[in-house]
Formats: C-alpha cells, sequence, structure tokens
DNA sequence: GCGAACTTTCAAGGATTTTTGAAATTTGTG
DNA sequence: CACAAATTTCAAAAATCCTTGAAAGTTCGC
C-alpha cells in the first residue's frame, strides 16, 4: 500500500526543487514530480503522483511525458496492474549525466551551429569585422566546453569523483609532467638549448 | 556616431541568445541586450539599446540592472555626455566565469543549505530512512561538485583552457601518478607488500 | 536651488506559459 | 470484437511573467 501523505522534510525538499526547476528552463510541476520519485522508495503510477502532489491527473501526464523525452525515467508493470509506474535511476551520478548530456543536444548543439553559419559570413566593414570577432571568441568557448564535456562524460562515475577531487591540482600535475618532458628531452639531445 | 541597425548576421546572433535566455531562466529582453552589448565594438547606452532592439526605454532600464545583479556589466562615461555607457567583459571566458559563480551562489548555495537542513531531521520510519538517503546522496554531488568548481575558478583562462584541453586523460596522468607513488613507496620499503 | 537631461518605478495591459476537466484514444482481457 | 481500465489530447481558464507609458526620482551644470 502506498503512503498517503508526504512528510515535512520530503515536502521541503519537493517544493524546493519544484522552485529550481522553474529557473532552469524546467516548468515546477516537472520538477515536483521528478524530486518525488527520485526520494521515492518504491516506483509510483501517475495516480500516485497526482494525489501526492494534489496536481490533476492530466498535469501529470504531461510532466511524466516531458521526464521521458529528458530520458530521465525508469519504468516497469506490476503483476495484475495494468498501471505503468515509474522511478528515476538510482545514481545520482547518472541523472546529472544524462540531464547534462540532454541540455548539450537542445542548447548548446544549436548553439554552435548558429555561430558557425553566422561565422561563414565575410566582413564588409571595421565593424562587421569586429562582430566576427567576438562571434568566434564564443564559438571557440562553447565548442571546447562541449569537447571537454563529451570527453569527461565517458569516465565511471567512480574516476570522475576522483579527477573532481584532484581539481585544480590537476593542473600542478600537468605542469610537472611538461617538465619531466622536456627534462628528459634534454637529456636526449643536451645540446638542442642553450637554457 | 552609432550604427543606425544591426546586421543580419548581429540579428541572428542576438535573437538566438535571446531565446537561450529563456531557456535558462533569464528574460527574452535580458539575453537580447547582453547579447548586443557583447558584439558590439563600442559601449552603448540606455537610449542606444532601446532603440536598435526596439524596446521600450522603461524594459531596457530593467534589463540593465538585472545584468548589473549579475556582474556582467563594466559601465562608463563620455566627456560632454550625461549618459551611461555600458559594455560586456573583452574576456568571454570572463563572462561564463561570473554567470556560473553567480548561479553558484543563487541556486547551488542555497539548494545545499535545504538539504543540510533537511539532513539534520532523523529518520523514524524505514521510509523516511530512504528518503534522507537519497537526500544524502543528491547533497554529496551538489556539494562536490560546488567545491570543485570553487577550486577550478582560481586558475587562470591559461591554465583552464589546457587543463580543458587535457580533458579525460588527465584520469590516465592521474593513474599514471599513482603507480609512479606507490613504486617509490616499495622502492623505499621493499618487504611491504608481498606484490 | 533651478531646470534640463537621464534614469527608475509602478500599475495596467498584453503575452506567454501552466493547469485543468472533459472528451478522445489507446491498451489489455475475456 | 467489445468492454473496461488507463493514458493522452485539447481548448479554455488560471496563473505567471513581460512590456509599456506616464509619473516620480536623480543628478548635473549653471
Amino acid at each position: 500500500m502506498e503512503v498517503e501523505t508526504l512528510s515535512c522534510t520530503a515536502w521541503r525538499f519537493i517544493h524546493h526543487f519544484g522552485e529550481m526547476g522553474s529557473r532552469w528552463g524546467i516548468s515546477r510541476t516537472v520538477g515536483q514530480i521528478y524530486a518525488l520519485l527520485y526520494i521515492s522508495p518504491e516506483p509510483l503510477n501517475a495516480d500516485d503522483l497526482a494525489h501526492l502532489l494534489t496536481f490533476s491527473r492530466s498535469n501529470v501526464s504531461i510532466g511524466l511525458k516531458e521526464l521521458q523525452s529528458w530520458r530521465l525515467l525508469r519504468s516497469e508493470y506490476r503483476a495484475g496492474d495494468r498501471r505503468e509506474y515509474f522511478r528515476a535511476p538510482e545514481d545520482v551520478w547518472e541523472i546529472f549525466r544524462t540531464l547534462a548530456d540532454e541540455r548539450r543536444r537542445r542548447e548548446v548543439e544549436p548553439t554552435l551551429t548558429v555561430l558557425r553559419e553566422c561565422l561563414l559570413e565575410s566582413a564588409t566593414t571595421p565593424h562587421g569585422e569586429h562582430v566576427l570577432n567576438r562571434l568566434q571568441a564564443m564559438h571557440d568557448l562553447i565548442s571546447m566546453s562541449n569537447d571537454w564535456f563529451l570527453d569527461i562524460q565517458k569516465l565511471s562515475t567512480d574516476d570522475l569523483t576522483s579527477l573532481m577531487r584532484l581539481g585544480s591540482q590537476a593542473q600542478k600535475l600537468l605542469q610537472a609532467k611538461n617538465r619531466l618532458l622536456s627534462f628528459m628531452r634534454s637529456e636526449e639531445q643536451p645540446d638542442t638549448s642553450s637554457n
């Protein structure tokens, strides 16, 4: 049997994620539905969601459809029950990875396309040339971040967390590697550089 | 003398960023104002913006106020002209860093606060315990990302780009470092490990 | 301190987005 | 195939967010 009401803590969390969702291009309803699915110990059907969150059935249906388009739901059926039961993936990292990748596909890729198309134009005035330089700079930043994300996304959760824990220390490691390489090169060819 | 109209390319870019802004919790107007300031070779005043984008003067005023609250504008005055002229910072990376940091302060920090307050409650049921476990997992992810960002943010643009170019390769570098360290330890104390 | 040049505020109107109940559609079962 | 159970669609109502002109507020030079 399902729980009939939400605990105070659960409600606080759900409410906050509804608000956050609305600042991130996801409607309040969708944010709340996902927050509830995220904390629920067992999968819920659309009626459960409508009842617990006091939304209309159709609103829940629209919200679930949207969440599915973000690939954020798992669903299953139960014996002797024709209703579909939904849940969020167990692993929070997986959820965030999916979310980030979907935003990348929906927003970053189209933005890169627009920038690239704009950059095909050639400048006829100094003013126009400045505009193209600015677009190029933005293109380079977004393109690089996009590539970086695609690369990073391949890592397992464990590798990703160890890399994040390293943080800016990685920079020092990189410098150390470069020093080591140039040292090894100078050992091989002691006369190449007069430094 | 100011340019009277926007080129086709400029308009395309501005329009696209207005749309993107509206998907990211920034209104269309604010997105367009910032896009125009970003590509403009010279600073613009509020009247220029209202005229070029065909917004009302008051709408521009509200938009500029919002952009200032995001710390995204530089402003200056000209001799013999009492109007304030605005521009975006030259460096795109600086712009994105500021944007990310402001979102972190406005959205991530409050979310961590809510999660921490929820986690102070103690579970009285198995159901409640599951909820707390889920909140803890989300807290840990967000907290770690937040720390990572604060750490990364200190890097110069050059260091940051070289780190991004390294991407997931950094992971291999990290593993190499660990192997090197454990090798050096085993050299010091050959009998500690039987491996 | 006055007036002109700018800027901001505000309440009203407009536009867009959300939410809903009712109707239509789909799906599984006998 | 016909039904009942569940889901989705849709047009309208509700809520929210944007935009504006007019009025109030600031700031500067005289």
